[in-house]
DNA sequence: ATAGGATTGTTCGAAATTGAACCAGCCTCG
DNA sequence: CGAGGCTGGTTCAATTTCGAACAATCCTAT
């Protein structure tokens, strides 16, 4: 194969590492907070970013689709886990004034209090693993990333190309 | 609550904004990967992986263990994707000489063909969507935070360390 | 030797996630 | 209007993942 190959194909290899050790970073990440989370406090991490995401939101509330969305994950899964932790008594749905279609979703005094317990663990575990270590400079550059990486992701969710390369 | 209170009990607005960018982008990321790889290969992401990481070993083989190791997940779902990708032909498994409980599995030619297919796809839409924007300093700052947060998983799977704060 | 402990891989059931299908209610444009 | 299309949420079947339990094998220390 030609030098172009190797460029076009293929990464180059201190690139590729950079990448496979991202992916295995974030898995393993993800996996110690779910660990932790679950042992401690007998919510899953989905659970838990719902709760903090509703605490969030205006009057601790939320409609089904913008929980979705700053989850990242598809709307049924929404459903099923507002049922559970709704089951939990942690959330209450409403329904909605403006709109007979939506509901919102609302933490009970519970859920924010489950919350409150939960967070100190999972928040100090963030810190040790992955914010500890930056200094200001890492920080905004790591910053300065993750909105290039949102604004490449935006772009690309914007015009479907589906390329088919064979 | 106390000046302290905020900083041990809670992120600082922006560096919790760091934190929860981090995950949707790693969460839209790997959605993204995921759909093309399905919709352009009738591969998961997952089973990618699996590929990859069988062309990297010797011989294109690998030991189950080592395999969920890299891949970072159960080993019971390598065990189910080994047999998925087995089925697909693309995939072998062979006795381990070494070792009687041991397993390798290889990657037969119609594995290796592909994930020769699908790699150009996969790989220009990481560049896309993750490598391009790196000039070389970022690249090396991402790569030294990578590795601490490596170095800290790694800390912190060696001890342990479950406190229950409550 | 060999007993005890660790490691390898599979199996099994439970839980989670997904996408597609679907029903309502909304909204726009003829 | 009111017919079509879009959006919000739920339901459903299929896929995937996980953890715990297990059997088989290896390893170490006495």
């Amino acid at each position: 194969m030609g030098a172009g190959d190797f460029e076009s194909r293929w990464l180059r290899p201190d690139v590729n590492a950079v990448w496979t050790r991202f992916l295995q970073v974030t898995h393993r990440l993800e996996h110690q907070i779910d660990r932790r989370l679950q042992g401690n406090h007998g919510i899953t991490h989905t659970q838990y970013e719902i709760l903090v995401r509703l605490a969030d939101g205006d009057g601790h509330a939320m409609r089904m689709s913008d929980l979705a969305d700053t989850i990242v994950t598809a709307k049924s899964a929404v459903t099923y886990q507002v049922n559970k932790l709704s089951e939990m008594g942690l959330v209450e749905r409403h329904k909605c004034d403006s709109d007979n279609r939506g509901t919102w979703v609302k933490l009970t005094p519970a859920g924010l209090e489950r919350l409150e317990q939960a967070a100190p663990c999972i928040l100090s575990l963030v810190r040790e693993l992955f914010l500890d270590d930056l200094n200001c400079d890492q920080s905004a550059e790591l910053d300065k990333l993750l909105g290039t990486w949102s604004d490449n992701l935006d772009e690309h969710d914007r015009n479907p190309v589906h390329r088919p390369d064979h």
